[in-house]
DNA sequence: TGAATATGTGAGCAATTATTCATATATAAA
DNA sequence: TTTATATATGAATAATTGCTCACATATTCA
């Protein structure tokens, strides 16, 4: 790491001031994993379809022309951070959204991806 | 890729109605690379610590505590996304938010990483 | 012009990750 | 119980990526 702003006075108040803004690392390291999580085509196209409809891995396979174990990977991913839940009907597991704070989320960032 | 859905019979009616309503590759791609634009801690930082005030690469460095070199980088992409703009000023080029829309995200992401 | 400083960028490395394959587990039906 | 199907998961691989180093470019000042 070199050695940075020598030839002009930097205004360290300032720069502080900046500094006690900026939120706790933890806060940031959440906030980058929950845009992380979003930052997948395969799982954005899960969150999406779910949005719509309830439905089991296979279908999701089906839809996404993914193969079940692939579906089933970011589905954990997707388990893991509350996005989704699901519940058992016979052999199949149908999942559905946790959470509609997301899909606003979604549905804003795709407005603005639309332009 | 297994055979998948054998053993009953999916309504393909109401599984093509929900591959109708699903976006098209084209803005998936584009939601999940804003989405990645902003899963990245140092990328966020930036962006946060812009938010409050303009400020040129070394100053970001020494907020940050990263060296010039993956500052300037990290803006490129950031550049390159359209999310911050620049100005030149002698030596310093000083940047900040080109789009505060990104901000307002941020800010309900982070309303929600603090749950 | 030449030296010093600020910023940009290509190469290389280490770490992360999405996918597939193979296999394990679970449930239902024969 | 045996067989078939649905789902989960560990291992391996290929691709992506954030960072540092080294160096290029740009600007200011002596």
């Amino acid at each position: 790491m070199n050695a940075v702003c020598e030839s002009f006075k930097v205004n360290e108040k300032l720069l502080k001031e900046v500094k006690s803004k900026m939120p706790s690392e933890d806060i940031i390291l959440k906030l980058t994993e929950n845009f992380k999580t979003l930052s997948d085509a395969t799982r954005i196209k899960i969150l999406l379809a779910l949005s719509h409809k309830e439905l089991c891995v296979c279908e999701l396979s089906k839809l996404l022309k993914i193969s079940q174990s692939g579906v089933s990977h970011q589905l954990r991913i997707l388990r893991n951070m509350n996005l989704v839940k699901f519940r058992k009907s016979g052999k199949q597991i149908y999942y559905s959204l946790a959470d509609r704070h997301v899909i606003n989320l979604m549905k804003m960032a795709l407005a603005h991806a639309k332009h």
